[in-house]
RNA sequence: GGGAGCAUAGCUCAGCUGGGAGAGCAUCUGCCUUACAAGCAGAGGGUCAUAGGUUCGAGCCCUAUUGUUCCCACCA
């Protein structure tokens, strides 16, 4: 029933294999079931647009290890996975690959572009999911949303309309970030402000009355077309005197007022800004207060409109040059300084944004974010690590209104109809409208939604809201968001206030924020420094579990991360070390071996590794529990790679070799505590458990469905740990003492062990012979042996005797220094326990450890002085 | 301008609610011991950025400083 392993395990032997097989056995699927408790995840969805990174790589490793460990714990695990349409990235693309062609948007119109966009889709949409599948990810497919299907799409319709009726969408003329190459309005959380050199060019505008200037400075002269005013605050005193005048603007001639505003600063540049409500938010609003017309320059692809011929159809920044020459010439133009400032870029093609005025659909945001502020405050839903909560709660307070139309066609268009008789407008679920004033048809909005607005739904759209279904009474509110702190301003406060508004309570408990996956100099992976490593290639090289294993370790929840490919390489080591010590189990065991339950006739060194096995199934679970991934993958690797392989395993050999009862036991163990272990890894490197499980496990189900082990008190055996633990440290003392000598293991020496646990050595005797290079052991009360060299532990004095190999200074130096060592120990407990604060203040069973300390090196300096007495007759 | 993170062994990083500092890699010394050389046994290496403070006790808590990274913000 056994079978063989390889010698070197193939992660491309069986990934595949491994992922069909659970698949076929409908492993991943999630049932309502109403005897378990539900555990939900849902993806955050990658672009259809998208190739798999790193980044997605450690994200879904942490999901996944999540939802495996609880769909192992007992819960129906629902991990529910989908892609997000991606409207302005996926669009840009297609248009790309038209243009290519040779074919516009306009060529093939809107329905003609549509259906291009969903065969694109179809075609390119399912890599990423195939992409993932890579990973192991076990996620429910037989849910799998997109957000523009059918479901997604008819939730967004309900909240849009919902939010209208409620008055928290309506349509403005405000002033909009827009990108002049994606030919679309922005939200602000999709500008990225960076700084750039530039210049301050000093300009007078003349007073209109001929009584002279007014010096002004601006960083974008170009504007200066569509200025309405000048602004200076009302409390500078140099300017009192021309508040309310007229000037006449350089090269336009337009007359324009001079107004006072708190919005100015006094002590900058002049004291005098330039308003110009169509191209600044800030003088946006100064218009706003003064009434001052809007004036618009630019087209949607910001060049200077027809209605300045000087300048028509220029660039903004040819017009720029232009402009500047023409006010040098014409005596505007006072200087030009260098100077850097923040300016505003598109977050996907990083063209500078031009602040623009225009009639957009926003959110209202205000009454929305107050309760996702109170949800994280009350604890409702928190954040792990919880300083990004600031973030979230800054965020938050300053959100302004949300704009949520876009120019664009490859999206939800918005559900918003207009009579073009009339002016009147409808929103509404239906595909058409009907004007319910003049009767005739109305025209829906062109616009589409921002991408985010169907993303924010996403925890509860893909369990069938708005319909009432039973996935979304039974897995909403889900449980944990895993998602980078990058997106938290996208994706994650939008999901909280619309669980909320539309849902009544908040779409998840507990948001796993993590950092970003950067290359091994610390920089920022990214295409156009070419130093992004494909997460396919890797696992092609060194297997799934290696990487999944590499990106959890060692890694704290909202840390960067660097790529270090050796760290790959030791969790591929430690795969390999798991498969060979499951080959060496597999051909020590009998042909008919069968796993029934642990025996009673357990020796001290069975107990020690089950009971340590035990203590490490409690911590895997807490912390599991508290997300502390990596702290759990340490753990794993030191109880699998130390205590099992390097201890438990070589401890069984001589008992195999002896035969009999005590092999037979030894085999019970060793499978036993296997499978625990396959079973407490198997979140985390899930295809090599369940390969070498089918291997090792009678059971009839797979480990990712078997269940996870937990701290279990009747598999306590503190006794026999300690017991064991002398032994241990026997061993290890011998060993160091003969490796100092440079003694070769293959030279074997006679062991006279002193103790006073005369029988916790003597069932160790076989260990000594087998791992510590023993000839032979003895053990007694009291031993005289000269010129051997003493191994001393505080419960054991080991001589070897080697006199042809002793250098007795060298031996008495060796000791001495020892003894130093363990005086120095002595004092530091004595330290402690003499200490009245401490002994007053400290938690008794501090104090107890520290007296317990204290004893053991004391055993441990009598039995050194010892040795140096007897050394130096 | 506001906020946050990081600073621990040569390198990359862990270190959970404060109780004598750990891992991987690298280095050094031995070993092909029939699961594994992607291995085994040993060793060396740290004033936990600096200065104060709280405490019986600080890598961990508080304050300041330095360096570094990042986020947010309408100074034209």
């Amino acid at each position: 029933m056994k079978k063989e392993l390889t010698k070197v395990y193939d992660p491309k032997e069986v990934e595949d294999k491994i992922y069909k097989f659970w698949m076929d056995n409908n492993c991943f699927r999630a049932e309502v079931d109403s005897k378990k408790k539900p555990y939900t995840i849902v993806i955050p969805p990658p672009n259809i647009t998208g190739q798999l990174h790193m980044g997605h790589a450690l994200d879904e490793t942490l999901q996944d290890i999540l939802i495996r460990w609880k769909r192992m714990s007992g819960y129906s695990a629902l991990w529910l996975p989908g892609t997000d349409h991606a409207a302005i990235a996926t669009e840009a693309k297609i248009v790309e690959a038209m243009r290519k062609e040779g074919v516009t948007k306009e060529d093939l119109g809107r329905e003609g572009f549509m259906e291009r966009a969903w065969k694109w889709k179809e075609q390119y949409g399912g890599r990423i999911v195939e992409q993932l599948k890579k990973l192991g990810s076990s996620c429910d497919w037989s849910r799998e949303r997109f957000t523009m299907d059918e479901g997604c799409s008819k939730a967004v319709k309900e909240v849009f309309v919902k939010y209208y009726e409620k008055g928290l969408i309506y349509r403005g003329e405000r002033i909009v970030n827009w990108c002049p190459h994606c030919k679309t309005t922005l939200s602000d959380a999709e500008v990225n402000y960076e700084d750039q050199a530039g210049h301050f060019w000093h300009l007078r505008y003349p007073l209109k009355d001929g009584s002279g200037y007014v010096e002004l400075a601006t960083t974008r002269p170009e504007t200066l077309l569509g200025d309405t005013a000048v602004a200076v605050n009302p409390n500078d005193e140099r300017y009192k005197d021309i508040v309310g005048k007229m000037l006449v603007l350089p090269l336009v001639g337009r007359e324009i007022p001079v107004v006072a505003d708190e919005y100015v600063e006094t002590d900058f540049g002049t004291g005098v800004v330039k308003i110009t409500p169509a191209h600044d938010p800030n003088d946006f609003e100064v218009g706003k207060r003064h009434n001052l017309p809007i004036i618009n320059v630019m087209t949607d692809d910001a060049k200077i409109t027809d209605d300045y011929p000087a300048y028509a159809g220029m660039d903004r920044y040819e017009a720029r040059k232009k402009i500047v020459e023409d006010l040098d010439k014409g005596g505007f133009l006072v200087k030009i300084e260098d100077y850097s400032h923040n300016v505003g870029t598109c977050y996907r093609c990083g063209t500078t944004v031009e602040p623009k005025v225009s009639t957009q659909w926003f959110v209202k945001m205000k009454p929305l974010a107050q309760p996702a502020i109170a949800a994280v405050k009350n604890g409702e839903t928190k954040f792990v690590p919880e300083r990004f909560e600031k973030t979230y709660f800054h965020w938050l307070e300053n959100i302004r209104d949300w704009c949520i139309s876009r120019q664009i066609w490859w999206g939800h268009q918005i559900p918003a109809f207009y009579c073009d008789d009339c002016g009147e407008t409808v929103v509404t679920k239906e595909s058409s409208a009907v004007c319910p004033k003049c009767g005739k048809p109305m025209r829906q909005d062109p616009d589409t939604l921002d991408t985010w607005f169907s993303s924010a739904l996403w925890p509860f759209s893909t369990l069938g809201w708005p319909d009432n279904t039973e996935d979304l009474k039974y897995f909403y509110p889900t449980n944990t968001l895993v998602t980078g702190y990058d997106i938290i301003f996208f994706w994650v406060i939008r999901m909280m206030f619309s669980g909320i508004e539309n849902m009544g309570k908040p779409p998840f408990d507990t948001v796993l924020i993590h950092g970003l996956v950067r290359d091994s100099q610390g920089r920022k992976m990214s295409k156009s420094l070419g130093n992004g490593l494909d997460p396919l290639e890797v696992i092609a090289q060194y297997g799934a579990d290696a990487l999944r294993f590499m990106l959890a370790t060692g890694n704290a929840p909202g840390n960067d991360m660097r790529f270090i490919e050796d760290k790959v390489k030791a969790s591929r080591n430690f795969a390999n070390k798991l498969w060979n010590a499951s080959r060496f189990v597999l051909m020590n065991l009998p042909e008919d071996f069968k796993l029934t339950g642990l025996p009673e006739n357990l020796t001290a060194e069975d107990k020690w590794v089950i009971s340590k096995f035990n203590t490490l199934a409690g911590e895997v679970n807490q912390n599991l529990e508290a997300f502390e991934l990596g702290v759990a993958c340490q753990k794993l690797y030191d109880f699998i790679w130390d205590v099992y392989c390097d201890w438990y395993i070589e401890l069984t050999k001589p008992r195999i070799q002896a035969g009999g009862e005590t092999a037979k036991t030894a085999q019970i163990v060793l499978v036993w505590v296997m499978e625990g272990m396959l079973k407490l890894l198997h979140p985390f490197m899930p295809y090599i458990t369940e390969e070498i499980w089918s291997a090792v496990s009678d059971s009839d189900k797979p480990v990712m469905l078997s269940d996870f082990p937990v701290f279990d008190e009747k598999l306590v055996y503190k006794k026999e740990e300690e017991d064991f633990g002398k032994i241990i440290d026997a061993i290890k003392a011998v060993r160091n003492i003969r490796s100092e000598m440079n003694v070769v293991p293959s030279v074997k020496a006679q062991l006279f062990i002193e103790t006073a646990d005369k029988d916790v050595f003597k069932a160790g005797v076989m260990f000594f012979e087998k791992v510590a290079s023993a000839s032979s052991v003895e053990i007694g009360d009291s031993f005289d042996i000269p010129d051997a060299v003493t191994a001393v532990t505080h419960s054991a004095r080991i001589f070897i005797p080697m006199s042809e190999l002793v250098d007795k200074e060298k031996e008495l130096a060796r000791l001495n220094k020892e003894k130093a060592s363990v005086q120095k120990d002595i004092n530091f407990s004595q330290g402690k326990l003499n200490n009245a604060g401490f002994m007053a203040k400290a938690p008794e069973k501090q104090i107890e450890a520290e007296k317990a300390k204290l004893a053991k090196a004391l055993e441990k300096m009598e039995k050194i002085e010892q040795s140096i007495a007897a050394f130096s007759k």
